[in-house]
DNA sequence: ATTACTGCAAATCTTTTGCAATAAG
DNA sequence: CTTATTGCAAAAGATTTGCAGTAAT
């Protein structure tokens, strides 16, 4: 069950070219943390990050975990996802696509969808003059194995 | 702007009247909390409900605020509403609605939708055998007064 | 009378920050 | 050489918990 549609081998590239892009060095402990990103199957927090790394890495400090995670936000190379839980986690499919929560056991997968169309009912809602820039889909329910 | 299409004084009667039912007790910081979300017309964190009441109600602890806030997301009085930020939010509209996040200033509205299509795309997604239960559809962009 | 609820203070957990030393480009 | 990056340790902020006393039903 992959996450994306890209490999392992391209997305660690790809981190990598979007890094010098930004003028981000490619420090070990960076790349350490590219490693990690490009193999994981799931959305990761800095914690699941850190624990990963330092088995290699027993040096690192989860600061520099904290504060690498959000350069790569603030560059483009993942994005926050909140799920509601006492940590953030990031994702790196950087696809259009939306998600499904398992209100049971806290698993999230990738949804993508064929079709997509939603009115909003300007009677209720007050949306005068906002500008929409994206649309997030949350499918909350119960998955598989817990089902 | 109302974020509900209930008045202030009905609000208070329903949160009054579902404690009842599930055994909530009516203690003092409760009704304070009570009539704090009545007439609330936005999002509050427990802080601003802490900051609101203590001003009636000095001796009140944070405390309290947190363990009532979530004994009413467990009786179904109201519902998360995590929007990211550091500290979590309480929705007190129980109707079917979704919200538009501005990502500049960080106002939350309520959005009421009259149509709502989508189609997954299995190819993509592995979503087989899921039960999905809720949708929840966030719009992100720029407000009106930050646009 | 029972049982839930409260305030307080301490503890926990996540994340941020200041700073001096180090390393990438 | 220049500037970003790092580790460490301390700080900050949100939330939870233990406990003994109190109050709602």
């Amino acid at each position: 069950m992959r996450r994306t549609h890209v490999g392992k081998a391209k997305r660690l590239e790809m981190l990598m070219d979007m890094s010098r892009e930004k003028g981000l060095k490619l420090t070990p402990q960076r790349m350490a943390i590219f490693n990690i990103l490009a193999a994981a199957d799931q959305h990761l927090t800095v914690d699941d990050i850190y624990k990963k790394a330092s088995v290699e890495y027993p040096m690192l400090s989860p600061a520099t975990v904290y504060r690498n995670m959000e350069q790569m936000v603030d560059a483009g190379l993942l994005t926050h996802l909140d799920l509601g839980g006492p940590s953030m986690r990031y994702d790196t499919n950087l696809e259009e696509h939306h998600h499904f929560v398992c209100d049971k056991c806290g698993k999230v997968s990738d949804v993508y969808l064929k079709e997509f169309d939603y009115e909003v009912d300007p009677e209720k809602s007050s949306l005068d003059d906002v500008r929409v820039d994206s649309r997030r889909l949350y499918l909350h329910g119960v998955c598989k194995e817990c089902g």
